[in-house]
DNA sequence: AATTATACCTTGCAATACAAGGTAATATTG
DNA sequence: CAATATTACCTTGTATTGCAAGGTATAATT
């Protein structure tokens, strides 16, 4: 059995919640700088698949981004807030996530 | 925000896992009586989807399939179980869903 | 003989993660 | 002052899975 395989697919939504969640907690961040946190935090997220994640978000209309120009840097950065709405689906995942971690537990025995 | 296309999503792969631990905490079971299980834990799973991942996870070598005929029952059932190769991936992917609850941890900071 | 109950299986569609490759703005270097 | 490097964002095509809907099979009941 792959595992790889398992792990790619296991990702799926999953990435979604982690994002949102991330972004709560950091009230604005910016594209780069969440593939750098999630890095450090243990998990490796490629671009291909947060800007088209974040795209959809925006389009969805539970994230915010606002063109950032700033000295520290070259090319402007795009920071990324919730909004009123994606905060209530951020709620709402998360109430789902513990209904899923109860479900795990009676797996386990 | 679609909140009911995300959970779709973010059973992918976790059904597996939720699937694997099962089948090890009851040694022996079968199709719809894992159905039957998850529901009353909680989580409506779909013959559609439980066949199929039965029958991957078989061909994969991650599972046995033993044909059993009850008196108890009409049709037989195929009753599934880990194989010593499932044991062991069933092991990794516990690992890595460690990890993933760490990083879990981090973005709720 | 027909119906019901239990159980397993298959097809086609919709959705996402990601590798690979591309664009854009600014800073640095020869 | 070009050319290169750096930082940052974006797009396309592929592989994979969850599941609704519909089908098949066995045995008991009416």
């Amino acid at each position: 059995m792959d595992i790889e395989k398992w792990k790619l697919q296991s990702r799926k939504g999953l990435i979604e919640l982690l994002l949102l969640n991330l972004i709560n907690q950091k009230k604005s961040i910016y594209g780069l700088e969440i593939i750098e946190f999630l890095a450090e935090a243990g998990l490796d997220l490629s671009e291909g698949t947060l800007y088209p994640l974040l795209t959809r978000l925006t389009k969805e209309g539970t994230l915010k981004p606002k063109w950032v120009t700033e000295n520290t840097s070259g090319h402007p950065r795009k920071y990324y807030e919730l909004t009123a709405a994606g905060k209530n689906a951020l709620h709402s995942m998360n109430d789902h996530w513990q209904q899923m971690i109860v479900v795990f537990d009676s797996v386990k025995g």
